[in-house]
DNA sequence: CCAAATATCATCTTTTTGGGCGATTGATTC
DNA sequence: GAATCAATCGCCCAAAAAGATGATATTTGG
């Protein structure tokens, strides 16, 4: 049986792109594209396709979101997260959210076709690129609470300590030891290095 | 006369994509890809095209630095920067360093040869939405001197002020005097606000 | 050449941070 | 029911940052 493919990507020449890299592969079948969260859901309630290829930045909203809710209703149908950015964290949140593989935008036509087989065979499929960067320390993100994303959020927007105990109603004394275990966690010396890191992974989201 | 193009990227998608939107125009030859700094340089020794479609990340160095070069060495090509990336600061680098134009990969066909046409007619041109984001105050940085951008980098690799002034053999008083300018022109109101601020905007690179 | 911008240094005060250490409550998990 | 973890609060103290102000070389551009 052929498999059917839709792409939802805000970026004209890597539909272009992945459309004309597909046409040639008789077992595969295009059905379109969207642009944007609001037309991909207008479509999947009219066809459902195997696979979705789907990037993570659209205009109206993540692809994270959009990830979890073609799940939950549709369990059927099989995402490949893609994307540029080559992020752990970000990774981490499509995996989590539903998405069978992780696709970079450099990805060979090989691995496009290799990660379109593995989830259509129930599989779950990485790019090489992106496999390392998950495996590799240096990207990693530690974990941390809600309450402490939420802090480290105030923190990169630039509130000081006495600012985040007013606004979250916490004593100075509180503030400050969320402040603390983030830069513990995060293995930072102080909120400089801490925000570069949350910041360059979007920690706080 | 026919108008040859050239395209740098690392992302084989956006490749096809481009050559599949390019190759029903019949004025326009298309001269082939490059996806490193290297393999470009080595191909503009051999072939000089009209146009270069040039991405900023590339694997082996910045696009902003080819640029440069490619400026310098060939200064009849013209160069078009082409990235995801949204941002005033790389755009305002682009143009500064020889590039004629610069576009989003969300651009429209339409955009795409409107640039083209364009920049062979000597004008410069900007995609819509980077246009936008240009005169968009909000993503607006600062100018700061070289002095400071140094200084800024290794702020936000967590050096304290005395390690500042420690590395670049200044005192005390003027790593502060550098640390409040910065913060004073990018209009924060501490360490942790400067550090988003630079690291979204790429400021110290 | 001269003015403006840059880079340098200084002193002073208050606020914030960061390091160390301990402790209670409530929820979850095993 | 014990153990773990999350979230809360406390105190002490030294280091660093931030705000205010002023000053002097050096460089750069018109």
């Amino acid at each position: 049986m052929n498999t059917s493919i839709f792409i939802v990507d805000d970026h004209f020449m890597v539909i272009e792109g992945i459309r004309t890299i597909l046409q040639d592969e008789a077992h595969i079948d295009w059905l379109g594209h969207a642009m944007d969260v609001a037309s991909c859901l207008e479509f999947l309630s009219r066809h459902q396709p195997h696979v979705i290829l789907m990037d993570i930045g659209l205009p109206d909203g993540s692809g994270i979101d959009l990830c979890k809710k073609v799940a939950k209703t549709y369990p059927k149908i099989k995402i490949l997260g893609l994307s540029t950015y080559n992020q752990q964290s970000i990774i981490q949140d499509m995996m989590r959210s539903g998405s069978s593989g992780y696709l970079l935008k450099n990805a060979s036509k090989e691995e496009l076709l290799e990660a379109i087989e593995a989830v259509m065979n129930g599989e779950e499929y990485l790019c090489l690129e992106a496999a390392a960067s998950f495996y590799n320390p240096e990207n990693s993100v530690p974990v941390i609470t809600k309450r402490e994303k939420e802090i480290l959020g105030l923190i990169c927007d630039g509130y000081t300590n006495p600012e985040i105990a007013d606004k979250l109603f916490i004593s100075l004394a509180t503030a400050n030891t969320h402040r603390k275990s983030l830069l513990a966690k995060f293995g930072a010396k102080n909120v400089a290095s801490l925000v570069k890191m949350a910041v360059e992974n979007k920690a706080f989201l």
